[in-house]
DNA sequence: CGGTTCCGAAACTGTTGCGTCTCGCAATAC
DNA sequence: GTATTGCGAGACGCAACAGTTTCGGAACCG
């Protein structure tokens, strides 16, 4: 996550064959400054969240940043690889995988992390932006589907282990599962503009695993 | 819905004292073509599932709509009022609401239906773009609380009345429900770029009553 | 030291798109 | 008939913005 310099066309990736001895092939001329790229991405980040991507401009974020529009051009190709790296940065989570022995535990926290995350940072701010940019970009909409999967697979592995240990039916439909969890989550932070609190996140978790545990007879 | 002039500056809605005796007060000239109007949000719905609001232009829609661009600034007041109303146009439905007796069978029926529309209709291609929108601009904002409160509305009373005839407990957490039941097809709409069939509709209305019906214990 | 690359600031160019206006014509009222 | 308003087409002015370049200076290399 975090990794910068995917679109851009730093130095480094052009043709260094990776010298092995060196770790560092260094350059003549003064370094580029690392920091610059953390600023312009927090300001990038920042912008995105406020305007949209609508009104998305490179002299704001390079305002905003404290540094010209050359130094941005120098790291980024486009506006457009620039807003892309904004949708990606940050916007990725280490995703904790508890593995409690409960599947309940296991989902609060991880759900909870979630949702924390959209409460607590731009990322909430930024979704809506990044999703209308998906619906119309296929490369937006890789980021969003790398971002979703990636937040999933956990998820997905802790279900799978109650299954597997006879907690959950054998028939349980995971990936419904995840949808009704992390579709609460987003709709309240895309179209709700609430993201829910533990409390709810956990009485969520709740009923939808008392829905799929063949206990409740219809 | 479909309340076309609720942003243009119709003539008619300027100064005339609605006359009573005649339902249609003239004046000179040509009458405004009424076609026009349809073409023209039609256009703009079509342009804004296709492009996004970053990239909808009055030029485009025009273009479209196969008409000049004054037809449309004389209907609307600036390229803002248009996408507020394209944003508006037919995202609302007549929602009906079945009242079987079976809260079951009406949220099948009405979830049913929501999640045609997004597969059916262009809404499902806009609804990124006007969640987008409504983040950035309070008015769009007011126009999705509008679509959702409404489709809201008869899913909520229909839950009611399952708890007032004892069908669900009396301590049943209807908005939760609703969180759940939505935003599992807004998610399947804009997240998954996959919306729900009517299996899978059916089976989510019955995981989610099993998990608030009383039988599960834990 | 000189050579090179970076820096922020800002000027500059070209395009895009909003909103207005004009044109020739059509449809209504009087 | 005349007056008035609408129509599509398109030109036009103007502002915003992408992307490039230039400038004086700074940070690294040898």
């Amino acid at each position: 996550m975090t990794d910068v310099e995917t679109i851009a066309d730093t130095p480094e990736a052009g043709g260094q064959p990776a010298g092995e001895d060196e770790p560092v092939l260094r350059r003549p001329g003064r370094p580029r400054d690392a920091r610059a790229d953390e600023a312009i991405l927090d300001a990038a980040l920042e912008v995105l969240a406020e305007v949209g991507p609508a009104r998305f401009t490179v002299d704001e974020v390079a305002a905003r940043a404290g540094c010209g529009k050359a130094t941005i051009y120098r790291r980024w190709r486009s506006r457009g690889a620039l807003l892309l790296d904004t949708g990606h940065h940050r916007l990725g989570l280490r995703v904790t995988d508890p593995d409690t022995g409960s599947v309940r535990d296991d989902l609060v926290t991880m759900l909870g992390e979630l949702a924390r995350k959209m409460r607590d940072t731009l990322a909430g701010k930024v979704m809506p932006a990044v999703v209308a940019e998906a619906a119309v970009n296929p490369e937006m909409r890789a980021v969003l589907a790398a971002f979703v999967h990636d937040r999933r697979k956990p998820a997905f592995n802790a279900i799978s282990r109650a299954v597997g240990r006879g907690e959950l039916p054998d028939d349980t439909d995971i990936d419904l599962v995840l949808d009704l969890l992390g579709g609460l989550v987003y709709f309240r932070v895309m179209l709700a503009d609430d993201p829910p609190d533990d409390a709810v996140v956990a009485t969520v978790v709740d009923t939808v695993l008392a829905g799929i545990r063949p206990t409740a007879g219809r």
